[in-house]
Formats: C-alpha cells, structure tokens, sequence
DNA sequence: GTGGTCTAGACCACT
DNA sequence: GTGGTCTAGACCACC
C-alpha cells in the first residue's frame, strides 16, 4: 500500500508528529485522501518516513482525537467515514488566522487596497 | 515607567523570550511604541511579566540585533532611531503568510470571491 | 438460522471474542436466548459479523466453560439446559458494580438522595 | 513535592498510564487535589510509581487534553484553574452507568425494588 | 531543574 | 500481520 507524498522538515520547530497531522489533514482536506480509505500502517508509515513507529504512533493518536482517522486494531487505519466537519474546521482556522493577520496591518495603518493589491490576483 | 500590556501564553510553543520580541516588534509596527521611547528595563520588565529577568535579557538581545531598540549603558533601553526598516519587513513577512494561507485553502476548492466573502470586508 | 442482533465495536479496548461472550450472556440473561435453543454455528456467526472463525470459536469455548452454551459434534451449539447460575452471576457482578459507583458518587460529596433523584424513577 | 497516593493495578486490562489518569480525575473530584495546586513533576511521579517517565507524560497529556490539568514548561504541572467541568462531566458519567445498568437489570425481570433493596441502605 | 521530542526495541493481545 | 503499551535512555530548549 502506497500514499501520498508526506515532507517533512527536520530544522522545524513543529514537532515530526505534528507535521505528519498537519500533511494528512491537509490531504484530506484537498480530497487527496478520500473517507474510509485505508492508510499506511503505523509501521509501514514510518518505514517510509524514516522515523520512529512511536512518532507515526503519536500523529495517529492525535488525528483519532480530531476524528479524521479510525483505528481499527489488528485490521489498520482508516479515514473517517465523516470527513466534512474536520475539513470545515480546518477552514475555519485558517479564514481566521488571515482575518487576524489582515486585521494586525491595518491597524499597522496598511490600508485594505493596498494589502489586496499587495498579494496579487 | 510603563508600557503597553505585553502578553504571553505559557502553553505556547513559542519560547517566552520569543514571545516578547514578537510583543515589542508589534507594538513598534503598530507605531504604539515610537522611535527614542524608553521602555522598560530588563529588570522592570521581568518584573512586569513575573519572568526571569534572564528571559528578558535574550528578548532585548535579539530585539538588538533586529536594531528595533538600542541599549545605552547607564541610561536605560530606547526604541531605535529608525524603526521603518524593521516595520517593513514585518509586514511584508504578514503578506506573505496570508498569500500562503489563500493559496492552501484555493487548492482545497475554496474561490477567490468565497474567501473574499467570508472574510467579511 | 438467524438470532439477536449482537453489536461489536472495533475501538473498545475488550476484544471481539470477549465482546461476543457479552452479548451472547445478555441475550441469555435477558431471555432472549432461551435454554436449549440452537445458536448460529460458528462459521455462520463468523460471516455474520464479518470476523475471522477462531474470535468466535474463542468466544463459544469460554462460553462453553461457563456452561452458558454446549456444543453437541455434528448437530450445532445450543444454550444449555439450565442458564439460571449463569443469569444469577451476572446480576450479582452488575448489582455489586453499581454499588461501587454509587460509593464514589457519596465521596464526591453526592448524597444519596441527589443520585437517585438524578437516575429518575 | 508530595501528593495522594497513585494505585496501580500492573494485571488490569487498564493502561498504566490510564490508571494514573483516573486516579488523578478521582482526586480531583474528591476535592483532595484542589485547583492550582501544583502535582508531582513527570519526573517525579515516574520514580514514585516507579514506571518510566514517558508514561506518565501520556498520562499528563491526556488530563491535559481534558483540561483537568495544565502545564507551564520549565516550571511544572498544576491542577487546572477551573475543575468544575471537569469534575461534573465525570459525575455525569458515573450516573449515566448507573443508569444502564439498572436498566439492563430491569430488562432482565429484575424489579426497581428488588434492586434498591439489594443495593441496601 | 522542568517539560518536549524522538529513538530503539521489547512484549503483548488480537486476527 | 496489526495496533497498544511500556521501558530505557538520549538530546533539546527553556528558565
């Protein structure tokens, strides 16, 4: 069993486990990773990764927490069957975390136009 | 002497001195601290925040070298002269994430107009 | 043949085949399995519940060794003869569990009163 | 640094790291651990238990995850500001057993009666 | 000293 | 084979 393409960045101060969360929400937010699809195992994962089963291990653990994937022992992991509510959340977060940021540079006094003419089409 | 409220989240994974730098380059940006103020010393400051004062120390260290403030043996911690380049660069980093942020949430299908919308006006 | 629904889930950390004992000695508790009615060979439970052969046969033998169930060779499983020592324990292990509970609500500081009103009638 | 003692049972079919997580949940709706409070570093409980620290950070990092604890790194591990929720969502919990159980009971011909006087006092 | 991360590897139960 | 747990121990940043 293969799977999409997951980077990693050793220098990064985000944790390994977490950018392994971050790379397979964001798969399944793309439509990459489709519901009940089986994933890599724990052991296969890290394999292909080069780390520790214990750090896919912990991804795993976090991503059943946000109900994005299922664990079925002895049988595998697999997306969830729902996948829409953590895609919708994951959104939300990231509309507001650019509401944010637009807020913080006009209140730096950058203008509305300026900012959209600034980031381009 | 005061200042503008400084705030830190403990449970961050941003190190405190970290989280002061980003405080006082905001402040600086929003023009809340302007150029030749004297702000807190990193006595004061340490206080202030119920932090080592060691902490602070770093914080002020790397502000220096970003040439946000200026130390003057005997007289105290000022603003820099010139903040413009330092307040440039911070926006233009802002820009960018938001650029960033678009481009994930347009490969998840999400419109121009959408985000446009959503994130009000 | 058919028989009552049994309900297994995959994330609970009791294993299937203990699962299946469960449900089987409610069944019985509850009546619903009468004493000498036949049950579902172990190959038809298997593909019933979309498991593998030996989680039931695990299952049927420890129910066996309760004397909750006898298999006859070459004529199929049955519900014992008498099933009322196996109803008579069950009750006795859940009334002591809810005597258990009921004892650490009092030490939180819940009065008896206030629990009962709360379970209702 | 002291605390309430931590009982493990090492043949339950509960992990380690779980028992010390309803142990500290006990006491915290005992009102033996009291908000603020600031409990036995990993390092710490790991040598008092005498198991490895790594499972009593898992352990850590679920009541963290339940909010029932909160962690300021370099300084230690306390006892949230706030256990009221926490607390009641356990009693909650306890009462919606309760309340399954005498249900099964009553399913399986036993009458309330019959139950309250089993219960006892 | 604290917590945070990660590795290496073991053993287990279940299927 | 799968996941689940646990140990032992390393290294790190932060304070």
């Amino acid at each position: 069993m293969s799977g999409p393409l997951i980077s990693l960045d050793y220098q990064s101060r985000v944790p390994i486990y977490e950018q392994i969360v971050n790379n397979i929400e964001k798969y399944v937010a793309l439509g990459i990773l489709k519901e009940k699809t089986q994933i890599l195992s724990i052991r296969e994962m890290a394999a292909s990764l080069g780390v520790n089963p214990n750090t896919v291990k912990k991804a795993y653990d976090i991503l059943e927490g946000k109900r994005i994937i299922t664990t079925i022992s002895t049988k595998g992991t697999f997306i969830s069957d729902d996948t829409k509510t953590a895609t919708k959340d994951k959104i939300d977060r990231e509309i507001n975390e650019i509401k944010n940021k637009i807020c913080e540079l006009t209140k730096m006094g950058i203008s509305k136009e300026e900012i959209i003419e600034r980031i381009g089409k």
